[in-house]
DNA sequence: GTCGCCGTGGCAACAAGGAC
DNA sequence: GTCCTTGTTGCCACGGCGAC
């Protein structure tokens, strides 16, 4: 019954297909948590999984290099998304300019930008923390939406990340341009029924909403064959592009990851 | 002390259907 | 038309541990 289980977990769910490395591994993770709890609430007399042997398959942790963007080409972006959906680009800019997660700019406050003290130059992004919709319920008050530390930091920990001009620049035409939430974040949903503007406590914008914008930018920025290859298929990659530019430029690769 | 493997926890993206 | 909700799949990163 172990084995049939474990075969059933290397395969997709949708067409019966093969399931990716990662996917086999998160499953077998979970599998085997489960079945840890339930040997120590002794239903089982021992984990079920440690006399089966179990090769987990080989996966690779490398960033695509296809999918990295370079300066011309993410500013084509950044331009195509200003053209269709202007309230979204410092929203993109974020990831490519501060090379923040997609969660820390839905949490990303006024008060957290560090305005440049000369005219033309460099910022400062304090990140307090992220805000991830988890599903109806589950989120703060009942919610959908859960306010969190930063990843991989204490809940308390801050993260200072430099802001480049262009994206000074941004978030200041940002500011001056648009309501921003009671507590002062700066991406939330702004497009109601009939693209009116719809006055909300600050309900972050919904992955699907800010995926459709850059699909439809990709789709005006990139040649045909671009938009089919795997170039910034994903926000994210912007997030990648960033951080694949800065060592480029010189910068030691401490320094990057810090 | 270094390195690689592995388990683990968590986030990102996307499609589809529904609500407004 | 836009956003919300849910389910599924893939990606990211850290830490423990053993081999060397």
């Amino acid at each position: 019954m172990i084995r049939k289980a474990l075969d059933t977990i290397a395969i997709r769910m949708g067409d019966g297909g093969a399931a990716s490395a990662s996917t086999i591994a998160r499953k077998h993770a979970i599998f085997s948590g489960a079945l840890k709890y339930a040997a120590g609430l002794r239903p089982l007399d021992v984990h079920p999984l440690s006399p089966v042997s179990w090769v987990a398959p080989k996966h690779d942790d490398e960033v695509d290099r296809k999918a990295v963007v370079n300066p011309a080409q993410a500013r084509a972006l950044l331009a195509a998304v200003r053209d269709r959906t202007p309230e979204l680009v410092a929203f993109f800019g974020c990831m490519y300019y501060a090379a923040l997660r997609p969660e820390e700019v839905l949490n990303l406050r006024e008060d957290e930008y560090e305005r440049p003290k000369v005219e033309g130059g460099w910022g400062a992004l304090h990140l307090t923390g992220s805000t991830v919709a988890v599903g109806h319920g589950w989120g703060d008050e009942g919610g959908r939406i859960e306010r969190r530390g930063l990843k991989h930091r204490a809940k308390s920990a801050t993260r200072p990340v430099p802001a480049p001009p262009p994206l000074c620049r941004l978030l200041d035409h940002h500011i001056a341009e648009y309501k921003l939430a009671l507590d002062g974040r700066l991406s939330i949903t702004r497009r109601g029924p009939g693209r009116r503007y719809v006055p909300t406590l600050g309900q972050p914008i919904p992955s699907n909403s800010y995926g459709k914008a850059w699909r439809a930018a990709r789709e005006a920025a990139l040649t045909p064959a671009q938009v089919r290859s795997p170039l910034a298929r994903r926000p994210y990659d912007l997030r990648h592009a960033a951080v694949s530019l800065r060592p480029n430029a010189g910068v030691p690769a401490t320094q990057v990851a810090e």
